[in-house]
RNA sequence: GGCGCGGUACCCAAGUGGUAAGGGAGAGGUCUGCAAAACCUUUACGCGUGGGUUCGAUUCCCACCCGCGCCUCCA
């Protein structure tokens, strides 16, 4: 996730949406009743393409009764709402009064990104009424397409139950690493799952998350740290290229990032084979590193920076990490154990690293490599 | 009631008119002094239920069941 380049008030662009509003006014799109602005819907007959919303059923003052506002038309929305008793207002050129609902992210997303946008996000909850409320007004003003691509992402439901404060079954980042679940793990939970998918959110599924990062970043591991013989036809870059493709493909339709990771985890097996049989290069490294720094721009899991996202949250910082030298010190005196065979006290140092989150694997060739939990 | 999304193995989940990707977990095995990691084998004659179309359906059509969202206010 990239920082964004505009972090935005509405308040701070309420001339914005009042000079929107005065151009949907020259076009007649709107009409005054009792001192608010509403959008005149009949004026926009493609209202509700979005959507797919029928309007032919709905009538005029159907469900309007006990709506304090005039309209000529119960679908029709506030662009500018009256100000009412001990509220706050503006005073501005169309009036006294506070801004609707919609008008705010039409003013201010086309400030920003001009008036036609390529990509458009939101719940699924917003496409109606909001999403199509801020097509009619844009379009309205412009005469041009508002959104090129809208994407709806699904609701998701926590241990098969619909999320709602009455359940109480909600939980915020800092609860969950409260109980130890790792910000990689959370983003690659929530990221696997393609977007317009029903996510059922659980702690089995943190923990699954867990392990299948923790399978990426062996491999990144092993490609960092392993040996590997030169001068190999190997075939892995071609292998490379085409799992990258495959991973593009994936996500070029329609961000469908199972098979994304499907194109990863297939691409992970086929180079460990290769490492196993002895047939993986040295000039592969590069490719096979290029390949997951392509992944990782976009699932942000292999660059482990979890102790610093953590950090910034408050946690972790109580917890005294073990120094890289203390820990290269003590394999050095477990090497020295194990060349003597003295199995007991090499177990007995692997157990005291273990205790301290130092994870060690030996390999065939000698070396030794760790990471930390 | 209307509109929309979904129901695939123990869990997560992809997918297609031609015989079920990938990950996790479990079991067995290879490697290892032992582990860990990695690799191999294994776990859906089956894709909510019942009909239909077809040479053939998980994939198309119809009906039904279940879960979720929107259809009112507020954002």
């Amino acid at each position: 996730m990239e920082t964004p380049e505009y972090r935005i008030r509405a308040t701070d662009h309420i001339p914005d949406m009042v000079q929107l509003i005065e151009r949907l006014q020259k076009k007649t799109f709107t009409y005054e009743s009792e001192g608010s602005i509403y959008y005149r819907i009949a004026k926009f007959p493609e209202y509700g393409k979005l959507s797919k919303i029928d309007l032919t059923g709905i009538q005029a003052g159907a469900r309007v009764d006990n709506d304090r506002y005039e309209k000529e038309s119960a679908r029709d929305f506030a662009l500018w709402k009256a100000p009412k008793p001990g509220e706050h207002f503006w005073e501005t050129e169309i009036g006294k009064g506070r801004p609707g609902w919609h008008i705010e992210c039409s003013a201010m997303a086309m400030k920003y990104l001009g008036e036609t946008l390529d990509i458009h996000t939101g719940g699924i909850d917003l496409a109606f009424p909001h999403h199509e409320n801020e097509i009619a007004q844009s379009e309205g003003a412009t005469g041009k397409p508002f959104v090129r691509y809208w994407l709806h992402a699904e609701h998701l439901l926590v241990e098969g139950e619909k999320m709602s404060k009455s359940l109480g079954n909600f939980f915020t980042m800092r609860d969950l690493y409260g109980k130890g679940y790792k910000p990689s793990a959370l983003r690659y939970a929530l990221a696997s799952v393609p977007y317009r998918r029903q996510l059922n959110f659980t702690f089995d599924g943190l923990k699954q998350a867990t392990s299948s990062v923790e399978r990426i970043r062996n491999f990144a591991d092993r490609l960092r740290q392993g040996k590997f013989p030169a001068g190999l036809k190997s075939g892995m870059k071609q292998r490379a290229a085409k799992a990258l493709n495959d991973f593009d493909a994936g996500l070029a339709d329609d961000l469908n990032t199972a098979v994304a990771l499907a194109a990863t985890f297939d691409f992970v097996r086929e180079a460990n084979i290769a490492m196993d049989t002895g047939s993986f290069g040295q000039e592969d490294v590069a490719a096979a590193q290029e390949f997951l720094a392509a992944f990782d721009q976009i699932f942000a899991v292999v660059k482990d920076n979890d102790a610093e996202k953590l950090m910034e949250l408050g946690f972790g910082a109580a917890q005294e990490q073990a120094s890289d030298a203390w820990v290269e010190s003590r394999l050095a005196e477990r090497q020295a154990a194990r060349r003597r065979r003295d199995f007991a006290k090499s177990d007995e140092i692997r157990k005291e690293l273990a205790d301290r989150g130092i994870i060690i694997e030996d390999s065939k060739d000698g070396s030794v490599r760790w990471k930390r939990k």
